[in-house]
DNA sequence: CGGCCATGTTACCGGCTTGTCACCATTTAT
DNA sequence: ATAAATGGTGACAAGCCGGTAACATGGCCG
């Protein structure tokens, strides 16, 4: 599955090794940089969906990085890690440009959990609609209508909705859909995504039984099948 | 759309350099100051659409900055950058005149979707109305009347009101609401919007258990429901 | 100085959501 | 073919969330 990039510019190769297998863990793809020069190219070249910048780098400090990459016209966001003591730089302006950091050691459960929050918002062009049958999913309201008429959600329902239409097309793992819909501090049964597959289906699938939208992938996950479906991309308010 | 000019009122180089890089970045011209005296001087000339001022200056504080230009008879929106420990001072800043304040470090994006939010808000005709049901709530005198009459409100109750209904159709979560009605660093419960909510649905609406305006969205926030209202975008009233 | 009003917090309640379990259907492997 | 595994589905109980009222606080004005 293809998840989205990461970029981790981090020069110490045990921390480098070490974030890339916990975002690998976590389902993204993974590119590295050792060095800051490096890093800039990467982002450059490969435009990660997301950079997490190390400040202290040979050569070029994080905060070139960053102002550099944003010079680039980039908006990815940018996740910086520093060091204790570091921090009264960081008011002097290393975080210009970037839009979270943390303080090592930090826990790598909280790198991840704010880089999908990042991630989550980077992804949502506002104010788009996906249409699919007489279903139109209006992202910015969190109403889903069928031939105008509002269908009724739970939170959890809408939530996975949102994210099998966003990943229409896609197979999606229990685990990543867990991760997107229940979050990272969940402890939950893989079961309990089926259930709520399950709803969901009642309301959305003429034969639920026999879904159209949400099929079932055995031994992996689900898929929306959008197949020749609309996507209207409605401007921003 | 930009092109508007931002005033940036900062001593430190590299932040003052970074902010102009970020500013311009995003499209908008960007005049310059180093100190609080060409700050005010800037500000008066060439009448700036939004002031971004640095409380910690040579000369003359950003307060006093503040102070003076509003003494000015100026209106256009002012930021304020404050650094950690002076929050004490944010209340102070806010009662002469600023519009807004970050605490160093920020993020650069928070900041630039902050100004384009204030700017936004003072582009904005004064005397637009907005109809609902029997309802009209009119910005400029910030009042609300049903068939004529006068709803009074109080304070946080019109200006959740407000910020529903310009953003009618469009899920708000309580932390919007939270920073857009009460305030960026105001330490404040998310149940706080839930009772404000609650009292507001007592005045506007007919079976406050079952509204038909202000609708809950579970476990994000709340809705305003304009459905099929009648959207009169009158200049001046 | 005292009372009123706005508002934030706390506590409690009721209902909905949802996670789990149990059982069944279907598929797959031996 | 049979057993194991996987997912669909109904039932159910627990827990969470928001509505609501009561209480506390603090500012403003007479």
């Amino acid at each position: 599955m293809a998840g989205e990039t990461i970029l981790i510019v981090e020069d110490e190769p045990a921390m480098r090794r070490g974030l890339k297998d916990n975002f690998e863990q976590a389902g993204y793809r993974v590119a590295l940089a050792a060095d800051g020069e490096a890093g800039l190219r990467a982002a450059v070249e490969s435009r990660p969906d997301l950079v997490v910048l190390d400040i202290m780098l040979p050569k070029v400090n994080g905060y070139e990085i960053c102002r550099l990459i944003r010079g680039q016209g980039l908006t990815m966001p940018i996740v910086m890690l520093t060091a204790k003591g570091e921090e009264s730089d960081i008011v002097l302006g290393l975080n210009l440009g970037a839009d979270d950091y943390l303080t090592k050691p930090f826990s790598v459960r909280e790198l991840l959990a704010r880089c999908e929050a990042h991630l989550r918002r980077a992804r949502e062009p506002a104010g788009k609609r996906y249409v699919f049958g007489a279903f139109e999913l209006d992202v910015a309201s969190r109403r889903l209508l069928r031939e105008g008429e509002a269908v009724e959600l739970t939170p959890k329902e809408y939530a996975l909705l949102e994210l099998l239409v966003r990943r229409a097309g896609r197979a999606l793992t229990r685990d990543e859909i867990l991760r997107q819909v229940w979050g990272y501090n969940v402890f939950v049964t893989g079961r309990s995504v089926d259930r709520c597959v399950n709803t969901l289906r009642k309301k959305i699938e003429d034969d639920p039984a026999r879904p159209r939208w949400v099929v079932t992938l055995r031994e992996v996950g689900y898929r929306f099948d959008g197949g020749n479906w609309t996507g209207v991309n409605q401007a921003k308010g």
